[in-house]
DNA sequence: TGTAGCATGTAAGCCGTTACATGATTGA
DNA sequence: TCAATCATGTAACGGCTTACATGCTACA
């Protein structure tokens, strides 16, 4: 069952944050994306967080426990000895793709001959502000998980996140000032 | 028509590369798509390709000319006046999106929890070859463009590219240094 | 009392990929 | 002659998003 592309990687990531211990609600998961993989894999809607969860349960990677007990109806998810196994099949036996960047700001520079230089210095920095919030916020994340035992590796991610947004910084500032006018 | 989301991003891409003036076929687009769009936006598969030129078509924002002159049934397609104004519309009303980083070797990172550090350690020199090899191809893609007239925005592009793989090379040797054993 | 947050899902639809199908030209 | 490249498309399908639908709890 392992083999064969079971899972797509969004699968294994959701799956990849439940290996960390906690019993989680699709909810709590998905809040849980938005502070981790968001930076570095995607934000899932909040829906497929409830498909990939079904999927998980009907491989039979996770264990669902129906949990009433505050008046809302709440499943609680967890992982089972089966999905750890899977995990680490996934991780030791296949070769992780290259990374892709999907970069609007980079697509819009390369169109930079269609309108003035001022608007072209515009979106840099429009997009140099919105890099700083972003690495605020991860900052953050990081801030609550450096020290924190069992997290050496979700630091180590922050980390590099932190010093790429740095370096896009540097960068797009750099080229800013090489624009004409 | 040019407000309301008339067209996803990657049709914006197309006709942006059609924007350098030349008259492509479905297949010299692709090949332009892989040496510049395919390191900071996507590399869009060949059927994609021909749907996207198929659909600017539609909208008016191409023109084609069959030419048969090498025996070879060939479409080429060339931006039209309403397509150039499509694109400097759509760089100069909307913004661009915050980037998306599809990133499977931080994905794994996270989860280095579960497999031995060398495992780890060995994803991330994986990592670090690949880099190599995506710079070069970079590098050669900058030479051929560098100085040459009409191409220094996509010059300030491919030098951003190259930058980032720096950093990324950088980050994943020092991560790679201060793992375990 | 009403709004924000907690909680779970279904349906429709687009983007994009892979697989499939076809056929011509160039050069080893 | 055979493979690589040039050349164009269709079909099926998966991933993911948006919109929609429902209902409870906490708190101002």
């Amino acid at each position: 069952m392992s083999q064969e592309r079971a899972l797509p990687t969004t699968s294994y990531a959701l799956l990849g944050l439940l290996s960390f211990g906690r019993e989680l609600s699709g909810y709590e998961l998905k809040q849980f994306s938005d502070s981790t993989l968001r930076f570095y894999w995607v934000a899932p809607a909040m829906s497929q967080v409830y498909s990939e969860l079904a999927r998980l349960h009907r491989h039979g990677l996770v264990t669902v426990r129906e949990d009433d007990s505050d008046g809302r109806r709440t499943k609680r998810y967890r992982i089972s000895d089966a999905g750890m196994a899977e995990l680490r099949e996934w991780l030791a036996t296949s070769e992780p793709e290259f990374p892709v960047l999907k970069h609007p700001v980079a697509l819009r520079l390369l169109l930079g001959h269609l309108v003035e230089p001022d608007t072209v210095r515009k979106m840099l920095e429009g997009y140099v502000e919105r890099l700083e919030r972003q690495r605020a916020d991860l900052q953050e994340v990081l801030d609550r998980i450096e020290d924190a035992p069992g997290y050496t590796y979700p630091a180590h991610v922050a980390r590099w996140g932190l010093s790429y947004y740095d370096d896009e910084r540097r960068t797009a500032e750099e080229i800013a000032d090489r624009l004409p006018e």
